[in-house]
DNA sequence: GCATTCATGTAAGCTGTTACATGATTCA
DNA sequence: TGAATCATGTAACAGCTTACATGAATGC
């Protein structure tokens, strides 16, 4: 459902293709959702059956054919209804199997446990800074579709809390690995 | 996948039956992984087929028969496999709806978004609180199952990344209500 | 007397992934 | 010359959720 809404949410800004929701989605909500190609299509064709969104075809010469869509007012509402009325609970309904590793990783040798801890501050490493082109691209946007100051804010709040989770997960890392040293 | 190498790992430290996955998963695995019952005793059964795992049939009197599961060797080869060859990119695969909301936050007043604000605020002290359980009940299936001190060190190791990172969430909502009740 | 625990499942449906398929244009 | 960009999809499958279904025993 949140893909749906996170579609809404973007053509909310201005009409755009499947093509452009993806990759808005890859630039800028990357580091909350992932998203698939594929998945994309396959949601405008069931938002545009229930009547969520609309599109007109747009003929090209030197290009692909275009598909662009709009939200419909029945859209606006929709998106808004999701907004106001979240159940919080929700979010906190997590899968992370990198803490499933964690979990049974006393089945490795001490030195395989403490390459994984190393391998994963790498990469969290990388996802933080990866948000800083988050950044960057999230003001190239602000200025193709007319975005008010006031949506930054919130984009930018995203990009915040991105960089405040990596850095816990960093400072964990850290924790594990004198742990691991010390008490294994 | 990882719900097939969670079961793995838990039959790894003694047989079960599908409730007494069911409970470990909801005690001491409920932060990263939320599992249904339903799903679990389907995954027993593709196991099953696939000869991961084996069970037995316990008659009993006063309550429901039980179907007692054991890893089998192909089980436990499976399991190491997966600790050992972890692609640590698949956990940044992320997908959070409550930032998504954030992100279109701007569509709503001030005063719902704040209260949005608090209402996460709240939920993350209430998971928080509920670790301390979870650690709890860590040490009751310590003495159920005879574990090693060593296994017990990486389930606090979990505990504490969640500690960590709902720290960090709190830290962000504080820093999110600031920003919005001063630039909005 | 009512809620919880124990104990197992089925069926339908939704969400998401992987692999496949096409093909011109533009940039380095 | 080869990679990336633009642009759209289909088909099969895996994973997960929701709702339904049963029923005795135990604890408050």
């Amino acid at each position: 459902m949140a893909l749906k809404h996170g579609i809404l949410g973007l053509l909310n800004y201005g009409d755009m293709t499947g093509y452009d929701l993806m990759k808005i989605f890859e630039k800028s909500l990357h580091y909350f959702w992932h998203v698939k190609t594929s998945q994309i299509y396959l949601e405008l064709d069931n938002m545009t059956k229930s009547g969520l969104v609309v599109f007109r075809k747009e003929i090209q010469e030197s290009r692909p054919n275009k598909n662009i869509f709009m939200i419909t007012e029945k859209g606006k509402d929709e998106l808004r209804k999701w907004l106001s009325h979240y159940d919080m609970k929700k979010s906190f309904n997590m899968k992370n199997e990198f803490l499933m590793i964690i979990f049974f990783l006393n089945e490795l040798p001490k030195e395989e446990a403490l390459r994984i801890l190393e391998e994963y501050k790498e990469q969290c490493m990388k996802e933080k800074d990866s948000l800083m082109d988050a950044n960057e691209t999230v003001q190239t946007f602000k200025d193709i579709y007319s975005v008010n100051k006031k949506d930054h804010i919130f984009w930018q709040l995203t990009v915040k809390h991105g960089e405040l989770c990596y850095e816990a997960c960093l400072k964990w890392a850290d924790y594990a690995i004198e742990v691991i040293k010390n008490k294994l």
